[in-house]
DNA sequence: GTTGAATAAAAATTCAAA
DNA sequence: TTTGAATTTTTATTCAAC
């Protein structure tokens, strides 16, 4: 499932350094996916990774960053997160963010003050905030962020 | 000469998109720089350059985002060197910035605030400041990067 | 230490297939 | 629409020269 293997990928790539798309395979096998390199190319562009040198010369895939996201703003949003959120989900290309009462509005509006690339929009009732994302992968990539931050 | 052929590359690749060696090969033959693809994909790694996705999908040489820096962090930055800095030079992997008298300090300190990639540190006299980077092409960039934030 | 030519390695694409 | 095999294209490295 291309979803599925997308998710993993993001972990991947964030646990440990990943220099080829060949040892992407191999440690999507070790976790049981079975892939080729052609898919792999595809997801490395769905996903908008970026491929860049770290510091000791060697390069690696990485997840883009987020552009114009101040870390202040990232450290309100994980406050109201925190402060807010019960749980979260993705479905497709929308983002569910569940919160207790009242509190929707609030976390979809520091999202909406994020320039998160690929968020079209977001609407909220009172406990529930939707992020409408552009593509699937973008949806992956933003909840994959949202378990970092947290 | 490297210095300049990796200068005229990032300026190259903030004005349009690159998408490959070659095509960045040819952008500095325009501008009269005769190079090779090898020497391309060694000042790319030299300047630490990423290859991203751009929105529609192609992908492009970019500077590498600076890791950890908020916005708020360059809105300030920009603010001070407005208002203090008279003039800027790289020469090898140092940074001189001149300032009008008294002002040095402040500059430093603001440079020095912002997780620079690269930079390994500041001294600042009364009107002059000097910023110690790692290596001449990671100089270059900041140098750059102060032109475009100005 | 820097470079180019040749080569090896890696990544993107094509095309057929499901 | 997604995928893999084969192929093409692109990028990194080797090695010789400077």
């Amino acid at each position: 499932m291309k979803a599925d293997r997308q998710s993993v990928i993001l972990e991947i790539i964030s646990e440990r350094d990943i220099e080829t798309q060949n040892q992407l395979l191999d440690a999507l096998a070790e976790r049981g996916i079975k892939s080729t390199q052609a898919t792999l190319s595809r997801d490395i562009r769905d996903l908008r990774l970026i491929k860049e040198t770290g510091p000791s010369g060697v390069s690696r895939y990485a997840v883009a960053e987020t552009k114009n996201v101040s870390s202040d703003v990232k450290d309100r949003l994980r406050t109201i997160l925190k402060q807010s959120m019960t749980t979260y989900d993705v479905a497709q290309n929308l983002l569910v963010i569940k919160t207790i009462p009242g509190l929707a509005p609030a976390a979809a509006g520091a999202l909406d003050g994020m320039n998160i690339e690929g968020l079209v929009g977001t609407i909220a009732g009172d406990d529930t905030a939707l992020l409408i994302m552009k593509d699937n992968a973008l949806a992956l990539a933003l909840f994959h962020e949202i378990e970092q931050i947290l």
